[in-house]
RNA sequence: GGGCGUAUGGCACAGCUGGUUAGCGCGCAGCCUUCACACGGCUGAGGUCACAGGUUCGAGUCCUGUUACGCCCACCA
């Protein structure tokens, strides 16, 4: 056992010398020999490289490392692989606004393009592949930055097992399992009303959406005779019915006759359906192909026409009518968009006397996609579905899985039991997964949608925009009788759901899958249980019947010092992942991330982080300290009363950090063994250093049994407080051990067990009495130092004990000349 | 509209299945000073546990209701 204690310890430096000592003795690396259930493995949420990180992802993911270094210590192999999930619309969302291009698809090609150094404000129409070309550069600028904060932070991540979204490995995966549920009928595509966002001109899935409360009017429109109030006066074109409640009295007589829309005069019937509310407007609605879900619903139930006004871009289609003078009318707000139309429609209707009043102002919930800047619209395309399992079935592997905290779980299940519908995975976008199939063109170039050609397994990855479909030539795309090539990719969300299988191994490495998979813990956030932890649960269903992991750890996220939220985007410099680590170091930083547990909000506190430091530093110095008496005698026997209770309590502390460990909650975890080592710094090394210095007419077996006490204590301290502090217990364990601490067992209180049963209550007492003493000499206004001619110690027959036992520790931390013990009154 | 979470000294939090004077840290006040640590040590002063009822011998801890903040979900014409 060598000893090298430096004389003046400190932190500067220590992180780096570390982080590289680990990486060169593969410290974390992934022993794959191990077997299932030596393995302990996670599905690290890969995050999106759309931006930079900010400090409430740090945050979560240190929370992940405290398990995982936990499980690591506590014997298991640690599977703990890291991914970028590198593709989809928010990817694309940024390399527009950071490159000023916008995608499209029918340019060529261009050589060695450069965009400007400044974004112009007019976007840039660049081809596809150009497009791709800047998606990937942005991605990969973001990728060093991320693995460097890592790193930082101390993650010990295997990165050998490093991932990306867009990789080849993870592209065959994803389109392999696609066509699994294409064969099996679970995947299909059909023309149906979708989700549109038409900045983005894609289509959207349920789980994208988000609600915001928007200024609105009702507007009060007759139908022939029968008023109706819209929002969306603009869709009175795209009118297919009205409709009201079946037990409404006052339209019920109505109902099966017709009526006449506004302005285009088109005949529509009037009819009845449970989800009218009487109570709305007045009480009849307009259905429009589509203003909203509801019409989507009302349309497909009540088999009604479609009547499509809106475009893809967000702008009123031509249409013919047969009306010149209704022609005339629509031609005013063809290629408008909703909102100058809307103005529009209005000024007719008014002017007609179709408009009764004014329009009323209210605020209402409009959807947007989260990242979109303007109201979805509801658009009759073609898309691929992928068939969700039952809602029962849903729920009840929501009910096998163990959420941490619990309360995460209700989550979920608002959101299972709310689904709408199947899950459009379609994007009509360019940066993504491809689907693997074509169609075939007949002698006039009509593509038939119905029979899609798939790819044949030996061919994944593909594109099916480069390659040609099985059995036919290159030659023949786009040509009578020839084949088109799918022009979609999958939503984001339709690969990274699949990330325990592709992790793991799936289709790829079946020895690792059957060691790993089905995984352990799935960290991530509460902001994206309705979409990757609910896809993930979605395809672990479809593809294997069965959970793809047992525990589920949702953190909470990170606000400002005003608390609110952070974002992206307003973190300012200093508030940033790497210049809180600069400013604070990385194991304050890992400290303050272990003070919320999971689930709980925290805040950026510069308290906490000044704490982890202090911390961080005493660790050092107590070190140091308990190191300098000498060499111990590993075979010395622990023979002192105090000693002995240090070790007791020491052993209750490991049992209540492990109990925290194992119920996920690192936090509590961390302040038992915080306490405890304060007062080992405060109590224990102040009652002992006398001793353990040899000084005094103290036998030797004593000194010996003190020296040999403060290894063993910070042994288990320092292992204690590894998962969290990292760098500084890797450092000091370096001092007098060999390895890695974080290699070295979970303290256990077997270890501690030829002591067990001692009893504790002699250093609370010996704590207690020095605390009196120290509180004579600060009401004294002297130095602690001074020397103290008689103490007296008034206590019952157990306190008498316990400070005889201590005796001698006492008379010499508090220089005591004279100690008189005996039973009485505390005065 | 339905649901979840949180409300404890100036700040940030702990208080498990209810049990003597409600804990910790920061901040604050006073003291100590270099023989581990001034990126320090010691000591101390701070709380009617959001509000109103109830159960109980006894409630911060259980029940009911209310309020505030945060969040999730909802077919929001």
């Amino acid at each position: 056992m060598s000893t090298a204690v430096p004389d003046k310890p400190a932190l500067e430096g220590l992180e780096d010398k570390w982080r590289e000592r680990w990486e060169t003795d593969g410290t974390y690396a992934f022993d794959r020999t191990k077997t299932r259930e030596q393995i302990y493995s996670v599905d690290t949420p890969p995050p999106t490289v759309s931006g930079h990180l900010h400090p409430g992802s740090m945050w979560s993911y240190t929370h992940t490392d405290f398990m995982v270094r936990f499980k690591r210590m506590s014997g298991w192999e640690v599977f703990y692989p890291m991914g970028w999930d590198d593709n989809g619309l928010n990817i694309e969302r940024r390399t527009q606004i950071n490159y000023g291009v916008i995608c499209d698809p029918s340019l060529p090609y261009v050589e060695n393009f450069e965009p400007p150094a400044k974004a112009p404000k007019d976007p840039i129409p660049v081809s596809r592949p150009n497009f791709v070309e800047l998606c990937t550069r942005l991605v990969e600028d973001f990728e060093i930055e991320f693995e460097r904060l890592w790193r930082t932070i101390g993650l010990s991540v295997d990165w050998k097992y490093l991932y990306r979204t867009i990789s080849p490995d993870v592209t065959r995966v994803s389109q392999a399992a696609f066509l699994q549920l294409v064969d099996r009928g679970d995947a299909f595509r059909v023309e149906a009303p979708t989700l549109w966002d038409v900045d983005f001109q894609t289509s959207l899935a349920q789980a994208d959406l988000e609600d915001r409360e928007m200024a609105g009017a009702y507007h009060k429109v007759m139908f022939s005779d029968i008023a109706i109030e819209t929002t969306r006066p603009e869709l009175i074109p795209a009118c297919v019915a009205l409709v009201a409640h079946p037990d409404d009295e006052r339209y019920k007589a109505r109902v099966g006759t017709t009526v006449r829309s506004p302005l285009f005069n088109v005949e529509v019937p009037v009819l009845a359906h449970e989800l009218a509310e009487p109570d709305k407007g007045s009480g009849i609605a307009m259905i429009c192909t589509f203003g909203d879900q509801t019409d989507v619903t009302w349309w497909r139930e009540l088999n009604l026409p479609v009547r499509p006004i809106m475009g893809r871009n967000g702008r009123l289609l031509p249409v013919e009518w047969d009306d010149p003078e209704v022609q005339a009318r629509y031609d005013t707000i063809a290629g408008r968009n909703a909102k100058q139309a809307q103005r529009l429609i209005v000024e007719m209707l008014r002017e007609s006397g179709d408009l009764v009043g004014d329009p009323k102002p209210i605020s209402h919930a409009v959807k947007f996609w989260e990242n979109g800047k303007s109201p979805l619209e509801i658009i009759t395309t073609r898309q691929w579905f992928i068939k969700f399992p039952s809602k029962d079935a849903l729920l009840k592997r929501t009910g096998e899985l163990q959420f941490h905290p619990e309360f995460m779980r209700v989550r979920l299940e608002n959101w299972i039991e709310g689904l709408q519908g199947d899950w459009n995975i379609t994007r009509q976008r360019f940066f993504g997964v491809p689907f693997p199939v074509w169609y075939p063109l007949d002698a006039d170039r009509q593509v038939d949608w119905e029979t899609p050609i798939p790819a044949t397994p030996d061919m994944l990855p593909v594109d099916p925009s480069t390659v040609a479909a099985p059995g036919y030539t290159e030659d023949q795309r786009n040509q009578p009788g020839g084949f088109v090539g799918d022009p979609d990719v999958m939503d984001t969300w339709a690969t990274s759901s699949l990330s325990p299988e592709f992790v793991s191994g799936y289709l790829r490495d079946d020895d690792l899958f059957a060691r790993v998979f089905p995984m352990d813990l799935r960290p991530q956030g509460q902001d994206i249980i309705r979409t990757w932890l609910f896809y993930t649960l979605v395809r672990g269903e479809m593809q294997f019947g069965g959970l793809p992991f047992t525990h589920a750890n949702i953190s909470g996220f990170v606000t400002d010092p005003d608390r609110k939220k952070l974002s992206k985007s307003a973190a300012n410099a200093d508030d940033s992942p790497f210049g809180l680590i600069e400013k604070h170091g990385a194991d304050s930083v890992r400290y303050w991330a272990s003070g919320a547990k999971p689930g709980r909000d925290a805040t950026i506190d510069p308290n906490e982080f000044k704490i982890g430091r202090r911390l961080a530093m005493k660790v050092l110095n107590a070190s140091r300290f308990a190191l300098s008496f000498g060499e111990a005698d590993d075979d010395a026997p622990v023979t002192e009363p105090v000693d002995l209770a240090l070790l007791q309590s020491l052993s209750r502390t490991i049992e209540e950090a492990s109990r925290a460990f194992e119920a996920y909650d690192y936090t509590t975890a961390r302040a038992a063994t915080e306490t405890f080592f304060w007062s080992f710094c405060d109590d224990y090394l102040e009652l002992v250093k006398t001793r353990a210095y040899g000084e005094g007419d103290q036998p030797a077996s004593a000194t010996a049994s003190a020296r040999r006490t403060l290894r063993i204590a910070l042994g288990v301290q320092l292992r204690l407080l590894a998962p969290v502090l990292c760098f500084v217990t890797e450092e000091v364990w370096s001092w007098f051990n060999d390895g890695s601490v974080h290699r070295a067992g979970w303290p256990t209180t077997a270890e501690l067990s030829e002591w067990a049963g001692s009893d504790a209550n002699v250093l609370v007492q010996a704590a207690h009495v020095l605390g009196a003493v120290r509180r004579a000499k600060t009401e004294a206004k002297v130095g602690m130092k001074t020397p103290v001619a008689r103490a007296v110690v008034r206590g019952t027959a157990d306190d008498v004990a316990a400070t005889e036992a201590a005796r001698a520790d006492l008379m010499a931390a508090g220089v005591i000349a004279e100690l008189d013990v005996a039973e009485g009154e505390p005065s």
